[in-house]
DNA sequence: ATCAAAATATTGTATAACAATACGACTATT
DNA sequence: AATAGTCGTATTGTTATACAATATTTTGAT
């Protein structure tokens, strides 16, 4: 007989899962201020179960608050932005060291780039989104690290929030793909040093992108507006 | 009038806090299994309370547990050890470049390593620890970086509680001193690649310290329960 | 001795209440 | 009108209690 590892959700997880949710999906925006008893009643649970909620999201940085206040969702600095590739980049060229080192190609990476291929140019945003995180979800997973997953899942959810905020930006379902394929390849030819030097490429081909769409959006602003938000580094 | 930033302590911090120093100081041990109506009778607080200090522990690597099982001390596989080294090495080393480049030396990381260079043989293991971490967190601070600061706390209280664990093995403040010493004046040379190269070597000799430490250890045991050992790769 | 069932212990969730703090509205004073 | 002070309200932080769900131990039957 063989054994099944199932997986069960409790009710302080649900919560955390669809607040996410509604926060990754725009319901909830930045600067907007959520207290427990309005978040109780949405979910029909105890403040106490909203407030263990609470603190998952805030370590997944997701969520903040300063003590004694209530928590809001948060609004991204041009330095969070930098900080956040700054220490992507680090985690991820290290897996691509590994990975090329131990010649290991997960098949979860290899099955995203597919499904990205597949993607024609009238697909949503959302949809690449997800198969990109997939990628680099599987990659991450394979090094095996305990350490290295925790940290990346600790700026996963920050990023995945940041990309949903400029998701507007034009996109290449097609671009995008052979980007991912020539850093999977580059992985698969089992030089760490070409490996390590792919995903820098492949990162800040990414941080390129956002900061494209950043700038794209502060000039459809008024300059008044556009003058506010240079001076407070702030999207 | 210049104004202050004040530090308050919650209850929940307070408990985080003193049951982290029990854990350190060797009061719980690896593998004991801490209940929660235990651990509120022991503070005197109530269990909520209790449950939110060992969320945090959990975060911190310092508490375990399974869902509805209750929270025990880890026990670190050799694979712990060496994920753990490896991890702090990349952030380490990348800390190294960050201020190398910026020309940053801050004043927390100098003044530990004098007082390390202050302290006699005669002196406690805990005390040297306390510094070499004050060293290093300055150096993270150092580097402004939220996420990079984030990742390092979430392994600096598994590093410290391995380490402890090992205090046994001999030790030298005037060697210790020295190496950090050669780090620091390293990254004040403004040479990133030497900084970096210099952490590098910091780090595996901190590794190889620990290595020689369990060894030792292990040596010191009969033979039935080192095979033991070996085989389940625990220490 | 082995297995199953019952009793117990422990965590997870729910409800309520109160204390401490933050915030806004209002008032009094100048 | 502007300012400082006071009060009331909203919100978070903490405590208390109870019960449900799950894990562990004990007991009992075979």
């Amino acid at each position: 007989m063989s054994t099944y590892k199932l997986r069960t959700v409790s009710v302080v997880e649900a919560v955390a899962e669809q607040l996410s949710e509604d926060i990754f999906s725009g319901a909830f925006r930045p600067r907007d201020v959520l207290t427990e008893t309005q978040l109780s009643e949405r979910f029909d649970v105890p403040r106490q179960t909203i407030r263990s909620a609470i603190v998952m999201l805030l370590h997944d940085g997701i969520l903040r608050r300063e003590r004694n206040k209530s928590v809001y969702v948060p609004l991204f600095s041009e330095e969070d932005i930098r900080d956040l590739f700054a220490v992507r980049r680090l985690v991820e060229m290290e897996t691509a060291r590994i990975l090329s080192t131990r010649g290991v190609l997960p098949e979860g990476a290899k099955s995203a780039v597919r499904s990205m291929e597949l993607l024609s140019d009238e697909d949503s945003w959302d949809e690449l989104l997800k198969y990109d995180f997939q990628f680099h979800q599987a990659l991450i997973e394979a090094t095996k690290s305990t350490r290295l997953q925790k940290f990346y899942r600790s700026i996963s959810a920050e990023m995945r929030l940041a990309l949903t905020y400029f998701r507007s930006g034009d996109f290449s379902p097609s671009r995008m793909a052979r980007e991912h394929r020539e850093f999977l390849d580059a992985i698969r030819s089992g030089d760490p040093s070409a490996a390590v030097e792919a995903c820098r490429v492949h990162i800040e081909e990414s941080e390129a992108f956002i900061n494209q769409t950043i700038h794209a959006q502060r000039e459809r602003m008024d300059p008044d507006r556009a003058r506010y938000l240079s001076d407070n580094k702030s999207l």
